[in-house]
DNA sequence: GCCATTGGTGCAATCGATTGCAAGAATCGC
DNA sequence: GCGATTCTTGCAATCGATTGCACCAATGGC
C-alpha cells in the first residue's frame, strides 16, 4: 500500500471518505461511542492516527455550544499601580495554567477592569468563556456577587464574606494572621502593627486572626498600629517612613504580602532601624524571593499550587452543573532565622 | 412602543427577523458593508443596541477560519525548575496581555514544554490559535527554528543567533552587558565574575557585551570568572558559595536577572561578605523589587510594556501576511547607591 | 419609451463537527 | 420460515455567522 499519501487529511469528512464510511460514523468512532462496532472504531481511529488527523476544536466548541476556555480575572488592589507585579500572581497563574491544561482547557487571561468588575458583562472575557475565575476580591465583593450567576459560572480566589452567591476558595487567611501574630508575641514583641487594606475580606480576615493572638495574650489591637496599607511597596515603605517619624512605639510588622514585607524592611533600614533586633517583620504569601532577603523572610505560606487546582476544579465543577462548595487551602507559617528561639524552617531541619 | 421585550436577541436572525431584513443584510450592516444603505445600517444598529446583541464571536471566527486568539509560551530553563517565578515573566505577560486586549485577541496561556518545543506541534497550543508568542528561547533555538512557518506564525523574544527563520524581538542584551561591565570597571573592580548560561542566546550576547567593556579597559575574560548559572536561586546561592569557598578572587559579579543577583547578594552576605564594598553585584531586568534590596540593585532595565507591545505588533503582522522585521528594544542602565562614585538613579535625579 | 447602469437586498452555500432518527443487516426465537 | 430484536451505520438538520451571486427597482442616457 502507497504510504503517507500527501492528501492532507483535515476535516472529519476526509477521514470519513478514506475510511468509507460516512463522518457520522467517523465521529461517533472517534468519541468512542458504543453505537460503532470496536471493528470499525479500530479502523478509523488508526486511519486517524496515520493520517495525523486531529478534530477542529474550534468547530466541535462551536458545535457543542461551549468554549473550552476558563477566563482569569486578577483583580488588581484599586489604589496601587501594582501592575501585576507581585509574584504571587505568578506562582497562582501557573497552578491555575497547569491544571486546566491537565482537563483539557485552555487559559484566556484577562487584564483587571480597575473601576468596575461589572464592566465585564458582556465582554469578550465572559463571552467567549465557559467559566471564570477571579483572582482577588479587591473591593469589589458586591459587584463579584452580581457576577455571580449571570452569564457565566464564576469561583473567586478570596476572604470570607457573608451573603455571598458565589463560590469562593481562599487560604486560611484567619490562621495565618494569627500565626503570624503568635509567632512575634512569642519572640517577646508587644507593639505590633499591621499593615493591610481591612476592606479586603482576605486581609480583613488576617486581621481577625493577628487581634485574636493578641487577645490570647492579653492585649488589643491598637489604632495607631493598624495601618491601611495597600499591597505595593512604595505604600509600604512610606508608611514606615511616616511611623518611625512619628517616633511610634513599635516592634514588629505583620504584613499583608512579602513584597509588602520587603519594602519593609528595606525602608526600616534606610532609617538605621535593625531587621529583627529592632523591628522584627513577618509577610506573608512566601514568594520565591523571601529566603533570600537579609534577613530571610519569616512568612505564611500558602500552598498555590494546590489552591489552583482547587480553582479549576470547582469552576470546571460549575461549569458542569455540579454542586460545588467552597474551599480552604491551609496555611502554613514558615520561620526564617527567628530571632532568638531556636526556631527553624521546616526546610532547614530537612536537611 | 414597547420597550425592551424581553425576548432575547441572540443570533443575528433574530436580529434581521426584529429589522425585517435578512441575515445577510443584518451582517453586512454590522460590518459596515458598503453594500448597505446608510439608513438600513443606522436601523439595524440601533436595534443591536436597544437589545444588546453582539455577534457571536465564536461562529464569526469559525466561519473566517481564524481563531483571534494568539498563544504565549513561556520557555523555562531545562535545569533550574524555576517556575514561572520570575517576576520579569509577569511583566512581560502583562504588556503583552495589554496589548493583545488592544487589539481584540484573546491570550491562551501555555505551560512550557521542558523537554521539546517540537512537541508543541498540532497540540492546542498552536491548533487553538492564530499565532504563538515564545518568550525565551532557553537551549532550542534550533527547534524553534523548525517550528517557524510550520504551522502557524510565531514570533520569539529571546537574542540574537545565526541563521534563524523566525522573527526575533529581544532587548539589547549586547548593550546591557557592556553597560553592567563597565558600570562595575568605573568603580575600579577587576575581577569581575559573570554569572549566567551562555547557551542561551540572549545571555550569550550579554557575555560577548561583558567581554567587550573587560576588552576596552584591556581585560580579559577569565575562565575561572565565567560561572554556567541557570536563571534561578539556588544555583546562584551554590555558584557564590562554590567560588568563595575555593578563595578565588573576585571583586564583583555580573549576573544575567535580577533574582538570581538577589540570591548571590544573599549567599554573600550569609558568607561574610560585604556588598557592595566587597564584592559588587549587578543583575538583569530592573524588576519591581530591586530598588528594595539592600543594598538596592543596580541592573539593567529593559522596557518590557514596550516590548509587549513589539511582539503583539510583530506577531499580529505576521497573521495578517504582513512583512515583519526583527527589533531590539534598548535598554538602560539603573545604577542605584553605587559606592564611592557620585552617580544616582535617573529616579533620584529626578526627585 | 426602452435598455443599460447602479444600488440595495435576499438566497443559499459554507465552515467542521455532533446527534436524533430512520433504515438496513444480522441474529434469534418459535 | 418469518416476524421481532439487536447491532451498525447513514441521512440530514443544526450551531451562528459570512459572502458570491442573482435579482429587483430605480435612475439615467439617448
Amino acid at each position: 500500500m502507497a504510504k503517507q499519501p500527501p492528501k492532507k487529511v483535515s476535516s472529519l469528512q476526509d477521514l470519513a471518505d478514506l475510511a468509507g464510511v460516512s463522518r457520522a460514523t467517523a465521529s461517533r468512532a472517534l468519541n468512542d461511542s458504543p453505537l460503532i462496532s470496536e471493528e470499525t472504531k479500530a479502523k478509523i481511529r488508526k486511519l486517524a492516527r496515520k493520517h495525523d488527523y486531529a478534530v477542529n476544536q474550534q468547530a466541535r466548541d462551536f458545535r457543542l455550544r461551549r468554549t473550552s476556555v476558563i477566563a482569569v480575572v486578577f483583580m488588581l488592589d484599586l489604589k496601587s499601580e501594582q501592575h501585576m507585579s507581585d509574584p504571587f500572581f505568578l506562582e497562582m497563574l501557573g497552578g491555575i495554567a497547569d491544571s486546566l491544561a491537565d482537563h483539557d482547557y485552555d487559559l484566556l487571561l484577562a487584564h483587571a477592569p480597575v473601576a468596575d468588575v461589572l464592566e465585564l458583562r458582556g465582554r469578550r472575557v465572559t463571552r467567549h468563556s465557559d467559566g471564570v475565575i477571579f483572582v482577588g476580591q479587591a473591593e469589589q465583593h458586591e459587584e463579584l456577587d452580581k457576577l455571580a450567576g449571570d452569564e457565566k459560572p464564576i469561583v473567586v480566589w478570596g476572604g470570607p464574606v457573608e451573603n455571598k452567591r458565589y463560590v469562593l476558595v481562599g487560604g486560611d487567611n484567619a490562621g495565618g494572621g494569627y500565626a503570624a501574630t503568635r509567632h512575634l508575641l512569642e519572640l517577646g514583641r508587644r507593639r505590633i502593627a499591621f499593615f493591610g487594606n481591612i476592606r479586603n475580606p482576605e486581609i480583613a480576615a488576617r486581621y481577625s486572626g493577628y487581634e485574636r493572638a493578641l487577645a490570647d495574650s492579653q492585649l488589643q489591637a491598637a489604632d495607631d498600629l493598624t495601618f491601611d496599607v495597600p499591597m505595593d511597596m512604595q505604600h509600604a515603605t512610606d508608611t514606615i517612613r511616616h511611623i518611625v517619624n512619628a517616633r511610634s512605639d513599635f516592634d514588629a510588622v505583620v504584613c499583608t504580602s512579602d513584597v509588602m514585607a520587603l519594602a519593609a524592611i528595606s525602608a526600616l533600614h534606610d532609617l538605621g532601624l535593625r531587621v529583627p533586633e529592632d523591628v522584627a517583620v513577618v509577610g506573608y504569601d512566601d514568594i520565591g524571593l523571601a529566603p533570600y532577603s537579609s534577613p530571610p523572610l519569616t512568612t505564611v505560606r500558602q500552598n498555590i499550587r494546590w489552591a489552583g487546582r482547587v480553582l479549576v476544579e470547582s469552576i470546571l465543577g460549575l461549569v458542569n452543573g455540579e454542586n460545588v462548595t467552597d474551599t480552604i487551602i491551609t496555611s502554613e507559617l514558615i520561620v526564617r532565622r527567628s530571632c532568638g528561639a531556636g526556631q527553624t524552617t521546616p526546610r532547614a531541619r530537612r536537611e
